[in-house]
DNA sequence: GTCTATAAAGAGATAGAC
DNA sequence: GTCTATCTCTTTATAGAC
């Protein structure tokens, strides 16, 4: 209890084997869920890919519902920082988009498997159902980019604007589904597809 | 044991309350497990919605995975008939990709329930995994289709066929998410908006 | 920070009555 | 064709030792 006996363990004491942090914990945890899904993923078998048991990993967090919590805050926040970026406040509606588009691609590819279980999530519980509406509010938002776009005469107007923006998110989003961070195709080349398609089209001009 | 005892109940004697037959139970479970997602799903809460009990449902089918493949065997196997059609076995090879590309989009909203099921399957059972080696079998067809497009010169060749390949169906798949059966825009209206962004993109011209 | 042990609830599935 | 009751296994989570 006395001041000097505060000093003498700096390092927290171990004794199992292999002492991960929260991050390191919630990396490979995010991984199993996307592997097994988060709901057929049991806290035994994340412990046990871990090399833990699951009381060890009851240490690191709460609950398995709070790994998805930190999870998903990871993912739709980045994507809602980058509506924030000035690239996405000025110029045309279509450069704005372009720029959201192209940051969208680069958020997917940085932050792939936390995207990738954020892009699962179906409301099942009310942290799911919070990362499900700021979904829908980023989606709204590139929503009116469209709108705007179409109005100002850059975006073809003859499709709604809102089937319009969800075509392009499915072709971004689908992105998780494939892409592997294989060095060859880094997030711009990718990022140079996604938008060629989206502009331009697949028919040889 | 006579042969006349046989012919005294034709009709199935019931005494509880719904009765449904395989196909009701199906549709139903279908959509639970997509609102609930399938591991989150519990037989139980499956045969609440029913207004069964799970030994009621157990009647109907041998075992929740049993209900599932069922599920997935009508929204592969009505993929892979668009394939085996006419129309996507003659012509130039962009307009069997376009016939295949409008067939899938078809499929996609008259099996709505069975192919929202199918594209979130992740492979953690047998017949999941037998369902993702079908799909994957649908993308290798249709990945050489675009591939033989690009070489014909009717689709650009400055993007990998594989890549390609996966937005186009990025975009087609992303409608399980978002289309609802209004009426208002039918299944055509929806394969000629997807077929204008794949080919023209949204620049206007 | 990890362990063993266990609690308490829920899962999929079955038996047998009506 | 549906019911009640039950089996067995797995689940999330906790208690307490080291």
């Amino acid at each position: 209890m006395s001041v000097s006996e505060e000093a003498i363990e700096v390092v927290p004491a171990r004794r199992g084997r292999p002492g991960y942090d929260q991050q390191q914990v919630l990396e490979i945890a995010v991984q199993v869920f996307i592997e097994q899904g988060y709901d057929a993923t049991s806290v035994a078998s994340l412990a046990g890919r871990l090399g833990l048991t699951k009381s060890a990993l009851y240490h690191h967090f709460e609950s398995k519902e709070a790994l998805l919590e930190v999870a998903l805050e990871e993912a739709i926040g980045s994507l809602e920082g980058v509506l924030r970026e000035p690239g996405a406040q000025s110029g045309s509606a279509r450069e704005r988009l372009e720029y959201v588009l192209r940051g969208a691609v680069c958020v997917l590819v940085e932050k792939l498997p936390y995207v990738t279980l954020l892009l699962r999530v179906r409301g099942n519980s009310d942290i799911e159902r919070a990362a499900l509406e700021r979904r829908r509010a980023f989606d709204r938002e590139v929503t009116a980019l469209v709108r705007t776009a179409q109005i100002e005469g850059t975006v073809r107007a003859d499709l709604e604007a809102s089937v319009a923006t969800r075509l392009l998110f499915g072709m971004v989003n689908s992105i998780v589904e494939w892409y592997r961070p294989t060095g060859a195709e880094g997030a711009a080349e990718l990022a140079d597809d996604v938008l060629a398609v989206a502009l331009d089209g697949l028919r040889t001009r």
